[in-house]
DNA sequence: ACTTTTGCTGACCATTTGGTCAAACCATTC
DNA sequence: GAATGGTTTGACCAAATGGTCAGCAAAAGT
């Protein structure tokens, strides 16, 4: 892997961290030069513009989603491993808030995301593929597969992206958030999977 | 209320519709005053700075959120229909996807919530208390308030913040999600009060 | 009627910002 | 060691941007 020059990997390092903590707009390619430590010339040498560079950081991060998609097929563990597996890889993915990035960007942008909308029109969702079969085979209880998607996902993200207003509304300290912040995968997956199974286990 | 002067107005109501369309480092001093039908001079002739302004219109969004605030004490409604309520008024809140603006421009600069800060060090948090007193009365399952906390808002606000992407993966369009979103606040309601109420209800 | 105050703006300014370019630099080849 | 070709940069540019100001116009005093 990474053909990458040592020039365009410091480049795309620093460009990452900047556009992370300003967005595109608040994101200055002196910055970008000065944090990769070459001179913006050189940064506009290896990359043309801004919007390519970005372009590129952008890409880069969704890429980074495809790994954790994969859970749903590989190994035969159970369900319930497979889910409490799947939360605790999105809460690392998503510690390096990278979330709110994309999320940002792509309402700034919807264009961003037209190339991946086809790929998405073809094939079906992962998740939605795999927790269906389960409820054909009586695994799990008959519920909404896009409703079990939407909390997941929001369990997981949203006390991280949020996470400065919830410390603040629960009077934590960000070590007191951290540290109750440690816990909270297990608690996520026990509440969703005692949620989902199936009870009447006639056997 | 509002004595505010009609350019006032205009000028408020485009600086935020701008702002939160933009974010702080996006949004253009020219497009606000535009969009209010008045000049770029006059435009600083009332609001002297970017800065200033935009204080202004993230204290009036931050303001909204306080009527939110107090469900929790009006009413002798029992707990159930005051949490129905709380999720579906959180919800309308929701749709103006002022939170997004809110999440993007604390991270910005946490020094925005300094002064609220303080202020959440002297009073408790009302949710927090409220079910904190329905545990002691043996009304609700003793699960951390927190936490419940926690899901509650993950699960109202992350659906609306993360619409664009969430719209990609469950391959729906606008309409599709926006019906879907229709009968959400009721779910999320039901499913929070299932898993919170006191199951053995010996009386 | 005229003076003063207030509201408003076109023109202008200083700075920032993305981007360019000729020249310098440096390693490799001949 | 000169020629070659890729790499690097200081200096520079044009456009954009937040902000100012003298002056005009319309109320508001008097």
């Amino acid at each position: 892997m990474s053909n990458l020059t040592d020039p365009e990997k410091k480049i795309l390092q620093a460009a990452k961290q900047v556009f992370e903590a300003y967005g595109y707009t608040g994101a200055r390619m002196q910055q970008i030069a000065d944090t990769a430590g070459i001179s913006k010339a050189s940064l506009h040498y290896y990359f043309r513009s801004k919007e390519k560079l970005f372009d590129r950081i952008f890409e880069e991060t969704m890429a980074e989603f495809i790994p954790l998609v994969s859970t749903w097929e590989e190994s035969d563990n159970n369900w319930e491993v497979k889910l409490s597996g799947f939360i605790t890889a999105f809460f690392t993915f998503l510690r390096r808030k990278s979330m709110l990035f994309i999320i940002q960007e792509v309402n700034r942008d919807p264009g961003l995301l037209a190339a991946r909308k086809k790929d998405g029109k073809t094939k079906k969702n992962r998740f939605i593929a795999y927790f269906e079969r389960l409820q054909l085979e009586g695994k799990i209880k008959h519920i909404d597969t896009r409703t079990l998607y939407i909390f997941l996902h929001s369990l997981c993200a949203y006390p991280i992206l949020n996470s400065v207003i919830f410390k603040m509304n629960l009077q934590l300290s960000d070590k007191e958030y951290e540290h109750y912040m440690q816990d909270y995968p297990t608690m996520v997956a026990e509440f969703l999977i005692e949620n989902i199974k199936n009870k009447n286990k006639s056997k």
